[in-house]
DNA sequence: TTTCAAATGTTGAGTAAGCAACAAAGGAGC
DNA sequence: GCTCCTTTGTTGCTTACTCAACATTTGAAA
C-alpha cells in the first residue's frame, strides 16, 4: 500500500501537478523567511502566482498544506534511502531512525521560527508516516503489529525530537548507536 | 507607442503569462542544446510540460516563437539601458550600437548552432525593433524620418553582425568608437 | 469596549489548458 | 515509385484556473 503514491500522482492532470508545485514551492520558501502562523493563504498564492480560490480547490486550509508539505519532504527522505520498498530488518530500522533525526534537524534549520503549535503539527504528521511505514514493514507478520509499531513510532520520534533540541548534539552515529537497541528490542520478534 | 508593451502584458490572464513563460524558457534552453531547425514543437511542449494544442493557441508555429523570443531578449537588452524611454542623442545612439552588438554576440555564444536560415530570421526581427526604436526617438521631428532611420538601422545591424562574426574581435569600445561617427552622421540633423 | 482593516472560506460565471483523435504533409529508407 | 514513421496544424469536449463579489471571522488599534 505504501510504495505507490507515485503512480497515482503521475496520472494527475498536468495543471494540477503544476499548481500544487507552485503552491508548495512558494510555501516552503515562505517558511524559510517567517513563522508558519504569520504566513497567510494570500502570501502563498501571491508568491505562487496562483489565484486564491485555486488554493482552496486543492487544500482545505493552510494546515492541510503544511501537512502535505511535511509528508512530501519526509517521504523524499525515506525514498532516498529506499526504505519504502523493503521489510523490517535491524539495518532498515537504524536507517529509519537516522532519516527521522535528519529530517527533524533539517526542519529546525530550514524554518525561520518553530513554535509549539507548529512543532506539534509536524509531530502528528511524521508519527503517522512512521507508523504507516512500520506497519508496511511488518505486513507479513502473523501476529498483531499495532502495539509494537506504536511503541516504536513514539520512541523513534521521541529520540529524534530529543536529539534535534539538544544544545550540544553528540555525533549522529554515536547517538543512534546508543538509542537503536532500545527501539530494536520492541521489534526483534519480527527480525 | 514603444515603451508600453509592459502594461499590456501585465494585464494578461495569469495562466497566459505562465504558459508563455514555460514555453519560452523551454525553447531557450533547447536553443542552447541544438539547432533551431531540429527543434520540434513537440520538444518545446514536452520540456515546458504544456499540451501541444496549447502551444498553437499562443503561436502560429515555431517561427513565431523564435520571433517572440528574440523580441523579448532584445527588448530586455534595450530596457536594461533605458533606451526605450528617451529621445535621440549621440550618447543614446552609441548605447544602442553597443546593445545590438552585445545582443548578437550573446546569441552566437548562447545558441548551439546558427545556420543561415536562423540568422536571417533574427536579422529581420532585430532590424524591425531597431527601426521602431529609432522612429520613436525621432517622433517629435518635423521632417520625415523614414529614410534616415532606415539607413541607420541597416548600418547598426550590419556593424553588429560584422563584429560578432569577426575571427579576432577588437575591443568592443574601440570598435564602437570607430564605427559610431559613420552612423551618427546620418542622424545629426536630429541631435 | 468599539471600530476598522485584513484574512478566511465560498460561489457562479467566464476563460484557458488538457486531451484524444484526425487529416495532411514531409522525410528517410527501401 | 513506395512504405512507414514523425511532425504538423486543427477540432470538440472536458476539466482546471481566474476573477469579482460576498458573508464571516479575526486581530489589532483607538
Amino acid at each position: 500500500m505504501l510504495p505507490n503514491p507515485k503512480e497515482l500522482e503521475e496520472k494527475l492532470d498536468p495543471r494540477v501537478k503544476r499548481t500544487r508545485n507552485l503552491i508548495l514551492t512558494s510555501f516552503e520558501s515562505l517558511l524559510a523567511e517567517k513563522g508558519f502562523e504569520s504566513i497567510s493563504v494570500q502570501d502563498v498564492t501571491d508568491k505562487a502566482q496562483v489565484n486564491r480560490a485555486t488554493f482552496y480547490a486543492h487544500f482545505p486550509d493552510k494546515y492541510a498544506l503544511l501537512d502535505y508539505s511535511i509528508q512530501k519532504m519526509f517521504m523524499a527522505e525515506i525514498e532516498k534511502r529506499t526504505l519504502n520498498v523493503c521489510s523490517y530488518s535491524e539495518d532498515n530500522l537504524r536507517n529509519l531512525i537516522l532519516a527521522v533525526v535528519e529530517f527533524l534537524s533539517h526542519v529546525h534549520t530550514g524554518c525561520a521560527q518553530s513554535h509549539q503549535q507548529f512543532e506539534s503539527l509536524i509531530e502528528g504528521t511524521i508519527k503517522r508516516q512512521i507508523f504507516d511505514l512500520l506497519s508496511y514493514w511488518l505486513r507479513k507478520s502473523k501476529v498483531p503489529t499495532e502495539i509494537p509499531a506504536t511503541v516504536a513510532t513514539w520512541a523513534i520520534y521521541g529520540l529524534a525530537s530529543h536529539y534535534s533540541h539538544m544544545k550540544k548534539r553528540p555525533a549522529l552515529e554515536k547517538f543512534v548507536d546508543e538509542a537503536f537497541p532500545l527501539v530494536a528490542v520492541n521489534l526483534e520478534q519480527f527480525a
